[in-house]
DNA sequence: CAGAATCCTGTATGATACTG
DNA sequence: CAGTATCATACAGGATTCTG
């Protein structure tokens, strides 16, 4: 149970939760730019992030949870082998322009924000 | 795509992650309101989250975090017993400024948000 | 009072192998 | 291709006890 944070109640603390989580943010901007499916959204996000792989049982629990509060569209057309695509909703293009202002409002801060941690790891 | 950065952060992803905790952004809401006492603001952290108590340990923690960030700042005086005050830094006002504009568009999406999960979770 | 030191638990994340 | 199923682990959060 737990498994990909499903289980939260209040929409404003788990959102905000997804949005500080190690995936959602960026697959949240990288479906921003249209359609994407499993493989090569997960390659792309692995790339961007320029960190570890994304392993699939995660993308999958980070879509899922995405989708299931709205933000994201599972769109699957029933052939062999499955096709599967996902894109933002409405609702999802909206919290993007959410994420990427707070985003550039951190961006801006970057440098005195760094100050402020150099600062106090100098101190003994 | 272009400006603005979707990729490698690293004040942005690790603040994005604090601002999702557990006890971060109501002691960011809390410390707005003015000068707080370590054990005031624990117990008025916890009375707000409606959840279990604050330990010492993690109230400490946190301040700790946001402290570093340049966020809160701590102000000591030698007496015995100590007193230790804690305030948001002009950086820490600002930051509340965002966190605001987050929540209260989470929040006015919650009715969506919480239609997209009870739709998602009747399925099956 | 404010906190450090310990110890403990749940959850998020991840590697890997398998399947319709 | 797009997932499940397992198994493993790191780490945040928390309960409790002790102290300058």
């Amino acid at each position: 149970m737990g498994e990909g944070g499903v289980e939260r109640e209040d929409p404003a603390r788990s959102v905000m939760a997804m949005l500080g989580d190690r995936w959602s943010p960026l697959l949240l901007l990288v479906l921003e730019t249209g359609e994407w499916r499993h493989a090569d959204l997960r390659r792309t996000a692995a790339a961007l992030s320029a960190e570890q792989a994304l392993s699939q049982r995660i993308l999958t629990l980070k879509l899922r949870a995405l989708e299931r509060d709205g933000f994201v569209s599972r769109m699957v057309t029933d052939d062999v082998p499955p096709r599967v695509s996902y894109a933002l909703t409405p609702l999802g293009r909206a919290l993007v322009g959410e994420l990427r202002r707070t985003i550039s409002w951190l961006n801006e801060r970057r440098g005195e924000i760094a100050a402020a941690r150099r600062s106090y790891d100098e101190l003994d």
